[in-house]
DNA sequence: AATGAATGAGAGTTCATTCAT
DNA sequence: CATGAATGAACTCTCATTCAT
């Protein structure tokens, strides 16, 4: 979505534009951070980027756009932040383990982030009422680590289990530690990170149980047997 | 919070007056469940009530007042329903499980009740700006499961682990869990229930590497030597 | 006005409708006295009271009938305290001081009442929106004062003035003398009252001026020649 | 208080603020003095400047800043009139005349700011249902009253008596005078003047009783043997 | 004689958005 | 490129009053 009232004849967004547009953005995910979804108004983000609320509507289409924008923005972050620490890892066990620890990571000094993404994924809707954000942002995460486990079970790395429902777990899970620290910062994230880490090993790995016959079963009648699930 | 208008001398809700809160809660629940916090307007819920709006603010104090009986409500609810079966169950592995399974066999036939209790705890703010209603929601159930994890550890079923973090691990695991399922029931919810169960059976239990040595070694310097901490 | 839900067959209230009446009355009193004419809500009216808000629509045909009978009620009050005083006196000199002290001598011990009746005079309309009940009491009040000083000038007790604006003038400072202390007692009625009287004593004396021919001047032509007002 | 929305960083209201708040204001001061204190609501103030209801939330803080700002302008405009003729006089009678003289002349032209005044200082409460802006109103015109009068009595010009409790007299006696004008203006506002005036003339001078012995007991032993008051 | 429940009109206020300049 | 001004829809909440019991 791009500002309807763009000055004609120009399609790409000037310096200026791409400058308050970026500004705006800032404002706004501190705004949602602090006084949540509902408090997140063109008067507030305004005041907070210290400008007049028309700024907004000028360079934004509506407030859809402007969340629109700002969670891409945060995803683009983070994913510019995870992937290349992803891609360094070989085995699907460390890419389970630098996923965990490269989201804390970087969320360690991004909170606002973090809290905004949150109320904006959570509370937005399109006009038909849909979560679209919200949707869109899980079927990419759950969709990114079942692809993981998948890999990792036809590697033999892993036991039998739904990628699918593991992936939501290890997706909340961190989700959930990270929005604890956010508002409790009493645990270090680097000791979340670990304990997340160990977990999931645990949780994951081929000889979790031992080295005997139980395994063997697993190994040969996998989810069926163990009344695993589909997808 | 009473409603103001509650005739003075007396504090006894009548069984009308009973009656109409609890239908009111019931339509704010499905309103809340459906078109979110946002959504969630006097009107809207009088609309789903087949009232005037004007009953709601008779019966409840204001907003607040009733979205604070909403989540009462619910949170009664399934406390009713958990802990009973908490208590049948002696070991702490045992109650771990119990709880998960539990949360999950109550929401399968409260769906709405999963969604609005969501979405009312992530955006209630009381007038200074704080969520206290999730917080207070995260200490208890986090408070609770730690304390499972604590005498389990104690007991010397689980292995050695920051019980608060595995507390936040399970109950966001669970709560992701359950509101992917409201939004997406194409796998079934003791899918995931067992899914989860056996995960946190792993990533806890004392042998769960194997029998060798390194549990003795886990045994006698816990916490510590693993990076454990504190809380 | 009497409620118009009067058991029908019956025109005399019952002594349980004039206690109850009594009883709500005394309570708007307090209730206007205490948060102004805009607090005087229903509900307040019955918290104060210890009854339902309905006993009240129950008892008084609308709010209108209320204040009016609250306004008759301290009228009645305040001049069965008044009357027999003011017929003690034989000059109308006499009378003026005894009205001035009688009045604050009722107010000393009736506050909410000054308070009361002043907020419903000065903000109570009828349909048309006109301030009735404030024009009535003062056409009352001026016209009895007025009324004395018109027969003070024709037995030569008084100067030539317009017993009108003079009457205007002495009501007026009674009433905002007692308001002023009603909202700040550090000068005692009494103290008022006395110092009222010397005022107006001394405003309104035959030879206030000297013996000389002036007053013999103004004894025979006095308005007119005064420039002075008709009524 | 200004109104929120004001762009930040710019302090200084544009011309066509000041327009529109000057018409609001305008608008608000006829709807108060024609239909009272509870009948000014922003729909009828609106409706008086021909315009919406929103553009009053627009332009003020709320209703209270509003208010406020009423009471300011008519008070500021008063003051405007009043003082240049008050600073002229040398003496305390004189003052006090003029004052009388000044405040009648201003009201002649502005009905409907005294009426509007009054409505709003005798119900608009703060907060705490506190009068605030009728006891500012009091304690500055007594105050300034006062002073003229203790002045007076310094140089001689008047007998003893309370200058407290003299200004109260004569500032409800104006109000009153102004008051009843307001609402039945067959005596005319000069002739109101005038025989105040002269009330006020007569009630203060020092040889306001003769030259005789009378006169001269007060002149020794004034305010404590007439019982006079203390402040 | 009393009252709990319901009601609808209307209150002030907030908000994203539009538009002329 | 920016913005002050305006707008109207929607919001929660209050109120006197009605009515069946």
């Amino acid at each position: 979505m791009r500002p309807k009232n763009r000055p004609s004849g120009r399609n790409a967004p000037t310096f200026i534009e791409n400058a308050r547009r970026a500004q705006i953005i800032d404002a706004a995910i501190e705004v949602v951070a602090e006084f949540g979804y509902t408090g997140a108004s063109f008067v507030e983000i305004a005041r907070h980027a210290r400008i007049t609320k028309s700024i907004i509507s000028y360079h934004f289409e509506d407030k859809n756009d402007l969340l629109d924008q700002l969670v891409r923005r945060i995803y683009d972050e983070i994913w510019a932040f995870v992937e290349p620490r992803l891609t360094e890892q070989t085995t699907a066990a460390g890419r389970i383990r630098t996923y965990i620890e490269s989201e804390f990571a970087y969320i360690e000094g991004h909170r606002s982030q973090l809290l905004a993404l949150g109320n904006v994924l959570l509370n937005h809707r399109d006009a038909k009422g849909r979560l679209r954000l919200k949707e869109e942002a899980q079927t990419t995460v759950v969709g990114l680590l079942s692809g993981i486990f998948e890999a990792g079970q036809k590697a033999g790395e892993f036991r039998a289990f739904s990628p699918t429902v593991m992936a939501v777990a290890v997706h909340h899970a961190i989700n959930g530690a990270l929005d604890r620290w956010a508002q409790d910062a009493s645990i270090p994230l680097a000791d979340y990170a670990r304990e997340l880490s160990a977990i999931f090993d645990l949780a994951t790995r081929r000889d979790s149980v031992s080295a005997a016959p139980k395994s063997a079963l697993q190994r040969k009648a996998p989810a069926a047997a163990r009344g695993g699930v589909s997808p």
